[in-house]
DNA sequence: TGAAACGTCAACCAAATGGTTGAATATCGT
DNA sequence: ACGATATTCAACCATTTGGTTGACGTTTCA
């Protein structure tokens, strides 16, 4: 019986999963729109949103031949808890939050 | 070059490790006695650790031949601040997190 | 009907992870 | 000097992870 936080946080531990997350943050995405940035199989793309869909981050929805992805951010809610409980960390900044993911998907690493 | 999203999310997938952080919330202390409630090798909890050194979620000392290990709680935040933009989270509740740890150190998983 | 698009499955692989044990290294107290 | 304490190191092992490729089942549409 794994704990949620278990795999939120190892979920989120992945930088491709990480940017595929960032991604939904926009809109809702087909599998294979999602795979299109990435050098990387589709199998592999769609292993790594399973990995998510198990961490419940996002939701998978088939309509006709076509697997919708959507954002469930309220999976993160535990774990947001767990970690601020660690620090008062200052409340959201969204300025913030587009350099850090700036620096995410622009690093070549 | 992995970057700090990369080994602070990794570090905190593993439920040892989130349990020791919560330990060192309390205090700082020595290897020998966070490895005291677990059921595991001392060298298994060294390692874990240098995981959580690795990730600058700890820092550890050397003061004669003990070891001390200190919580590092700012190398949460920038962690902190990509989740919680995927979602506006209410403000810390300490009740919450006295739940969330109750439950976490008491599952028997 | 049949080809193209969408996505998963199965088998495989290399590397990383989480654990063990036993030996080694420091340091402390007597 | 010596035995006990504190911690790490090295070798090993099983399992998981993140990737590949090729075959497969659906659904669309011309």
């Amino acid at each position: 019986m794994s704990m949620p936080l278990d795999t939120v946080f190892a979920a989120l531990g992945d930088p491709t999963r990480r940017a595929i997350l960032a991604m939904l943050l926009e809109d809702d995405m087909a599998v294979t729109d999602v795979a299109d940035p990435f050098e990387m199989s589709l199998a592999a793309i769609s292993k790594h949103l399973g990995v998510l869909t198990a961490a419940g981050l996002i939701s998978q929805e088939k309509r006709g031949r076509v697997k919708w992805c959507k954002l469930e951010p309220d999976a993160m809610r535990e774990a947001s808890i767990w970690m601020q409980s660690f620090g008062q960390f200052e409340a959201v900044n969204l300025d913030d939050f587009e350099r850090f993911l700036a620096a995410e998907l622009t690093d070549t690493d």
